[in-house]
DNA sequence: GCTATGGTTTGGCAATCATCGAACTATGCG
DNA sequence: CGCATAGTTCGATGATTGCCAAACCATAGC
């Protein structure tokens, strides 16, 4: 017995596969509806409506009627962070969700991972930031960094604004080694999809880079 | 179906609220043994020893052997940033546990929360902070809290680079306001301690200060 | 109005799991 | 060696809860 808000009843929420899998599902932001999150999960619509209700009441996730369709997001920028402090504790736990490596040579190229980028591409990116010191071994953007990245349109600054981590390492799936995520990594993500860089169709993880966007990003990285 | 890792696992765990106060229970940083920490959360030795071989299976908790004790503690800052993490999204959701607040004088003063301060004192420190523009309202240090901060002895840098948290807020049990938590909570409490400004003894929460103490601390936030 | 679709609610089954006491192992002390 | 303390393992039990199907409510389009 002590104060303190009661930190078991969330973890209890996400400690549910299927919420954990829902919440996971809506960190790239757009919000789904309750019948796409029953798909992502394979379970059935009653069932996860009232998983969402719960999820509802606990804060973690907003819903936003419009017509007869339900969007679900979740609640605010904590909980991202939340999920992504999850992800480092989770991969030392070992347990990872069983699924070999894709094949598909596309998919290991460059391939999204909830809001930000995965793939050889993007474990070369992290590589050359660390290199070229715009992010240190410990996970911190260094002064350099700072500077270099604002000359590109990435302001460190409001980034750091956020509550979520600014710059976290993701294990990556295909390469075994780790690729950039938090806030900079999405950040990076959807410059290089504004820019015309990237793009992606729906439905699909596949990252597309267009010739002189895959030119381009290499030159963020590969200058000392 | 995706990858990642498996975080519902590792939530699940924490679901568990006997699991949840024993991990809580280790934020301050000692290490416990398994009967302390049995009573910490009013189960039987064989049940917590359960729990906290799992904790220890998911790399949660590490264990150390001292002739027939053993002692638990969170196995890196991996965890307590989690921890952290859980508390404000936790906190909106309402559901507290239990208990209304303190009705001793000296506890509402100050006491240690987990590893920080709580209490009044702990409270108009943050005000203090914000006041003087040493914190943002946003839970960010200012380049002036930075210097500000430096020359009395603690070392932003590299509480950052720190993995959890440097700066969070920390709704008060008592006061209903915000005090300061995260690794610069931690580090503040530190340093008053080795000062010999303030002082707690064991089993209690309650946190004394000296005379001269409380005047120097007053003057860490009380000017422009 | 009728019908199709999106979503919620309810009831019940099955599986999980937290908990305990009791038996057991290991360490320390004399 | 004998005894006390710290901790683990095991089996049984009771409660929780995740899940589904079916019934129900709400919106959109005709």
């Amino acid at each position: 017995m002590r104060d303190g808000p009661n930190i078991s009843f969330v973890a209890a929420l996400i400690g549910n596969p299927a919420n954990a899998n829902m919440l996971l599902a809506l960190i790239p932001g757009p919000a789904l509806t309750a019948t796409e999150l029953a798909n992502e999960v394979g379970l059935t619509l009653s069932t996860v409506s009232g998983h969402l209700a719960r999820l509802g009441e606990a804060g973690l996730v907003q819903v936003s009627r419009q017509g007869r369709h339900r969007y679900y997001r979740l609640a605010d920028p904590d909980v991202v962070a939340l999920l992504e402090a999850l992800l480092p504790v989770a991969e030392r736990a070992g347990h990872r969700r069983t699924r070999t490596g894709p094949r598909d040579p596309q998919m290991r190229k460059a391939r999204s991972c909830y809001d930000h980028m995965a793939g050889d591409l993007a474990v070369r990116m992290l590589d050359g930031f660390l290199a070229t010191g715009i992010v240190s071994p410990d996970g911190e953007v260094t002064d350099a960094g700072r500077k270099e990245l604002g000359t590109r349109g990435i302001d460190i600054d409001r980034l750091a604004q956020e509550k979520r981590p600014l710059c976290r390492f993701c294990l990556d799936w295909s390469e075994r080694r780790n690729h950039l995520a938090g806030s900079l990594g999405a950040a990076i993500f959807g410059h290089f999809e504004r820019q015309g860089w990237a793009s992606r169709r729906a439905g699909s993880r596949i990252v597309h880079f267009s010739a002189d966007g895959e030119a381009e990003i290499e030159r963020w990285y590969s200058r000392g």
